[in-house]
DNA sequence: AAGACGAAAGTGGTTGA
DNA sequence: TCAACAACTTTCGTCTT
């Protein structure tokens, strides 16, 4: 997509249909000017940015740097020195792990392309569970997946446990394990993921047009009404919906191809897909289409 | 021959006593 | 803590296109 970022207007526009997709921008510039280093050192207000990716939320302090040093006569240069190793110590265990930890995370997350803002609420997941010492007798990297497979939750980007067993390398039951642990140690309340929100993906893997997928969106929240979701796995809902809205669009991909980028098995894809059929009454739309279809090849 | 279908047995996790 | 249970998987044989 093309897009353009109206500073003055505060708005976000696509420049192939001129649809204005943001317009409650935050201006980001300054709004005074600053001529000299003097001047800025006076009118600016804050330092860089604060980020729970950073593993002290970029606030931390150093113990003096070299320039400092020229100033200081021998009994204060020893001070210093001792000050320093002292700031050194204190970061003990926690500030050491936190900070192998975030590097992991940034390289899964960057790994499954997440955005940004679910990498800073799993680092703040993560942070928050060493700091209530959830990690002990688990594995860094365990934890570290759990934090962001919760956060994808709350974010409704879900990936599926798979994906993010394949991108860190731990067992997708380790995950799930450490992921329900630390969602209730900390309180973390996590709606059951809405099968509507993995259908982009999915569509897109399989290379199905706009229509389908918004045709399965559509089954997904007919099949939501009368309850037919519920207690179901929604990556077999996904996938389900998403095949019969291909074969309703006549771009009919196998149930194979289906249930491998979904993740489950062709079974429960015809389980989801027998129960939809039934409640739903979607036949009469499948044989149209493939009345269709004969038509235009005869 | 490939894909769809369905039965049966197995797995990991939740729930309720 | 244990057993019952539901959802999902694996496997395999049969039917359909």
């Amino acid at each position: 997509m093309n897009l353009w970022f109206n500073t003055e207007k505060g708005e976000v526009i696509c420049r192939e249909c001129g649809l204005v997709i943001e317009d409650k921008l935050v201006d980001f510039d300054q709004e005074w000017r600053e001529f000299d280093a003097e001047a800025a050192a006076r009118k600016r207000r804050t330092g860089a940015p604060m980020s729970y990716t950073q593993f002290d939320q970029g606030l931390g302090t150093d113990v003096g740097r070299k320039g400092d040093l020229y100033s200081l006569g021998v009994k204060d240069k020893n001070k210093f020195f001792r000050l320093r190793k002292w700031q050194q110590r204190i970061s003990t265990a926690i500030e050491r792990n936190l900070k192998l930890a975030l590097a992991e995370l940034k390289r899964v997350s960057s790994y499954l392309k997440l955005p940004r803002s679910v990498e800073e609420e799993a680092s703040r997941v993560y942070t928050l569970a060493v700091q209530k010492g959830l990690v002990r007798g688990r594995s860094m990297e365990s934890v570290v997946a759990g934090a962001l497979y919760a956060a994808c939750r709350r974010h409704d980007v879900p990936r599926t446990l798979d994906e993010l067993s394949e991108a860190s390398g731990i067992e997708k039951k380790e995950i799930g394990r450490t992921y329900r642990f630390i969602t209730r140690e900390l309180g973390i309340k996590i709606l059951p993921s809405n099968p509507a929100d993995y259908i982009a993906r999915f569509a897109s893997a399989l290379n199905l047009t706009a229509e389908t997928q918004s045709k399965s969106v559509e089954i997904i929240e007919s099949a939501q009404e009368i309850e037919l979701t519920s207690g179901r796995g929604p990556t077999g809902i996904a996938a389900a919906a998403l095949y019969v809205a291909a074969l309703i669009n006549n771009e009919k991909r196998t149930q194979r191809e289906v249930a491998d980028v979904a993740g489950v098995t062709e079974v429960t894809i015809r389980n989801r897909y027998k129960e939809l059929l039934s409640e739903l009454d979607l036949e009469k739309e499948i044989k149209k289409t493939k009345k269709k279809a004969e038509k235009i090849a005869a």
